[in-house]
DNA sequence: TTTCCGACTGATCGACCGGTCAGGTTGGAA
DNA sequence: TTCCAACCTGACCGGTCGATCAGTCGGAAA
């Protein structure tokens, strides 16, 4: 047998075994779990389907390693809004514009965390998307409450609300990015980072370095 | 042969095919459309497997069907953003409640379109989505730009990001309601209402429909 | 050399998939 | 009463699914 799914192993994989799971999370991305079959990702991966067995003991294993690797890969976003030692504001700013980067970067990490967080509840893998969207959400939150405290955020606004209109419209241009162009005047695409700006400025305008237009800066 | 799937019948429907059609909604949008058989379907329904075929043709045609049902369903919201009589931030303000009330009402719609929207691009399924998702984004977004034109929103804030930072708050607060009431300091579940107004408030506090005085604004 | 072990493969398995078919049943028009 | 069309079913089909297995191969250990 192997080592269970559970050990955090990012060591020694063979190169076909890699192969197998760049294939697997962009096929387990693209068309979900049901969708992908192991010939599509032996195929893919330029490899024996009895390999893909032989490295990773079942379908069922192989997506669960895909997963821990997502939630891996999610988890480290929060880095960024802890260690950085700039000013409150502009930790929140720079998580909002790293949080679009991150799922314009790698869309499928984005669909998988999606499917996943579209399992029934009270499934194991719901949880475990609902445990690392916890994570990242608090975080956030603590940091807009730290914001109320100084008194850069009206008292009246809700901190709770307020990320969650954040986390969201990211998550919306995200999927929207394709049909967002036409949506403007000029019918050019919406730039992510004068986007995420925007998104900032609207929230809460005391966030944003006060009278400076939304327009392009250096 | 049936009819073709793209009439607009919800007409004379056997009593068993309408079970079909309920059943089929539900599991396809808990499990995907590759994670649903026919027989898991049927034994749902009640029916016999033959009689699905006999009722929709194929399984692709079923999924259309509930897709269409689904569309339709969505579409109908724009109505409240279009008849009503009240003013233009009443109007936003309902537009944003109803929204996230028709999701809690019925998930499994939200989760079939999600699943429609995560269809790769160029996809008839796809386009059919951005279809959806555009006439609704386009009504609102048209709102804003409205409430801006009266002055009742700042000039320097940008209708589209906050379009999408409605769409996609309401969005979050659906998905992660279950986890959202340790996020409160008391530990109670967020009230959806309670929620939308807040929501609102923060975003454009002139939008509030309480007797707000005009905001420090700084 | 011989032994041994992990990487790897082609052939194959039973189960289940979407779909078909022949035929039974029923209700209303002729 | 006859007839026909629609509703509905159990049995069945070819194909694909996830998974297994016997066995080949190459390199490190003995």
């Amino acid at each position: 047998m192997h080592e269970s799914a559970a050990s955090p192993q990012t060591e020694a994989r063979t190169e076909a075994a890699q192969r197998v799971l760049e294939a697997s999370k962009i096929l387990f991305a693209e068309r979900g779990y049901d969708g992908v079959s192991i010939r599509d990702i032996a195929e893919k991966a330029k490899v024996s389907k009895a390999n893909v067995f032989h490295h990773f003991g079942s379908k069922a294993n192989l997506y669960a390693a895909i997963l821990e690797q997502v939630a891996e890969q999610l988890g480290t976003k929060l880095d960024v809004l802890r260690d950085s030692s700039c000013s409150v504001q502009e930790r929140v700013a720079r998580f909002a514009e790293l949080d679009l980067q991150d799922q314009l970067e790698d869309p499928h990490c984005v669909y998988l965390f999606l499917r996943q967080l579209m399992a029934p509840n009270n499934t194991e893998q719901r949880r475990k998307a609902e445990q690392v969207i916890r994570d990242s959400l608090r975080s956030l939150l603590q940091l807009l409450e730290q914001l109320q405290e100084q008194g850069e955020l009206p008292a009246d606004t809700d901190p709770l609300a307020l990320t969650l209109a954040i986390a969201g419209g990211n998550f919306m241009y995200f999927q929207l990015q394709g049909i967002l162009a036409e949506f403007q005047r000029d019918g050019r695409p919406v730039d992510p980072s004068t986007f995420s700006r925007s998104l900032m400025h609207l929230i809460t305008p005391a966030v944003n370095n006060g009278p400076t237009p939304p327009t392009t800066r250096g």
